[in-house]
DNA sequence: CGGCTGATTGATCCCGGTCAAATGAGGTGG
DNA sequence: CCACCTCATTTGACCGGGATCAATCAGCCG
């Protein structure tokens, strides 16, 4: 069975829900098997979602980066998170008559698009499925109640490893770090409009954490050179992440 | 039963969740029985929920208001949200193992502290009532959501007159807006936590929002001169509270 | 009256924004 | 293979929004 399951690319989803709710081998098995029936696939720079659309289906990702972000008349736009492979976009978003945020793919992205009608029907009859994937949208929370506080009350350099600390740790259970390197597709407007920044002072802040020999980002790819020093200045800590939920 | 419920310091939640889900008159009823048992009172400055505490039951906010903040190591402050009368603090929070903000009461409080049992109890009986606490829950991330977008990108002037327009808003549909005035119980200091300003900049954000004769707020009451020139200033669009949610 | 909290004002500084231009890295078509 | 275009990164110069420090003022309460 777990060897099985390291084939399936519901893999990381399974390992992610797995930390909220202790999941019956059947539950495993209905989600993996929704999940197959369900497999879509989005190009970089698409749209999956745009603001003021109606949500009927559930989509959990599969493999790729993307973000959610809301644009703003005068062509600022903020960053609200980024969704990583085996998260889910919008669990439970139809309940709300229309969504109030883009999600965007920076990345080619692979999810599966579960209808509601099917969704419903699977936590029906899985009910610590259905718990986990509330976990899953309450952790949302969390994660975006800690980017309101990085954006209110931390410096630029503070915001800069913040969210890379967070984005490391965020990739670390769904296995795709590579000692202490990840693949890292965020373009610096990117990260500039995720921590509220011009692109011109992020690219000094990033500059300045590579001279403190934290990091080395380039060609797509981040090295943590000292995650200690870097959660230090970032006042780092992974608890909003839930990382080890004890169910 | 209308007339009646008048009466009932569980009206504001009544109206609220009404907007959320069709209630039937059953479920308006065992949801005001259940508030009725469990009525809490706080005084002004204590925290009802502190950072790390294990949630067993769901806090709903009946008269008076409150604030989500974390506070960092060196002193400094966010606000995440404010907490206004109808609102429900931590509906399903116990789901997670551990709350990641505290919530303070800013002025005296009167709430219903209704344990997870009876709460669960409660939503299994009447499935309404559950999903219009979910989407309680969801709102509450799209006002987080909303609120990035503050911090992140927007000015000061912008800001502060962007969080002004929105408690204006939530104020209305549970009765507590006076024509043009509401009271305003939080102090400058407050606002500056909420905003990511230094109070002394709030202080001249909030002169300049008088001079340009769009607001008067003294002695805890605000005025909105001129709403829709706050809002045209705050760039501010209120379909991501959900006021006429159509079900 | 003294002490406290909150609002206000003034002076100064600096973090980070803005503008503009240069450099580099693909990607594409001739 | 080169010319050319586009998009991302980088650098320099300058400016300004908002922070910081410090002092004053106004209520309020014991």
């Amino acid at each position: 069975m777990t060897s099985l399951l390291d084939q399936s690319p519901a893999r990381p989803v399974i390992q992610r829900l797995k930390v909220m709710r202790q999941l019956a081998d059947d539950e495993v098995v209905a989600l993996e098997q929704a999940i197959r029936e369900a497999i879509r696939r989005g190009r970089a720079g698409e749209d999956l979602i745009c603001e003021g659309d109606c949500i009927d289906s559930v989509r959990i990702i599969l493999s790729g980066w993307l973000c959610r972000y809301k644009a703003l008349e005068n062509g600022r736009r903020q960053i609200l998170n980024f969704v990583l492979p085996g998260e889910t976009c919008d669990a439970y978003a139809y309940l709300l008559s229309r969504t109030d945020h883009s999600i965007g793919a920076i990345t080619p992205v692979v999810y599966a698009d579960i209808k509601r009608a099917r969704f419903e029907q699977l936590i029906k009859t899985h009910t610590s499925l259905g718990e986990a994937f509330w976990c899953e949208t309450l952790l949302m929370g969390t994660i975006q109640r800690e980017w309101a506080v990085n954006l209110g009350r931390r410096m630029a350099l503070e915001r800069v490893a913040h969210i890379l600390c967070e984005l490391f740790e965020r990739l670390r259970p769904v296995g795709l770090l590579d000692g202490n390197t990840c693949s890292f597709p965020l373009t610096q407007m990117d990260l500039a409009d995720a921590t509220g920044l011009s692109v011109v002072h992020l690219n000094r802040t990033l500059q300045e954490l590579r001279s403190a020999k934290l990091i080395s980002l380039r060609e797509r790819i981040l090295r943590i050179e000292d995650l200690n020093g870097l959660k230090r200045i970032a006042l780092f800590s992974p608890t909003y992440l839930y990382l080890y939920q004890k169910h």
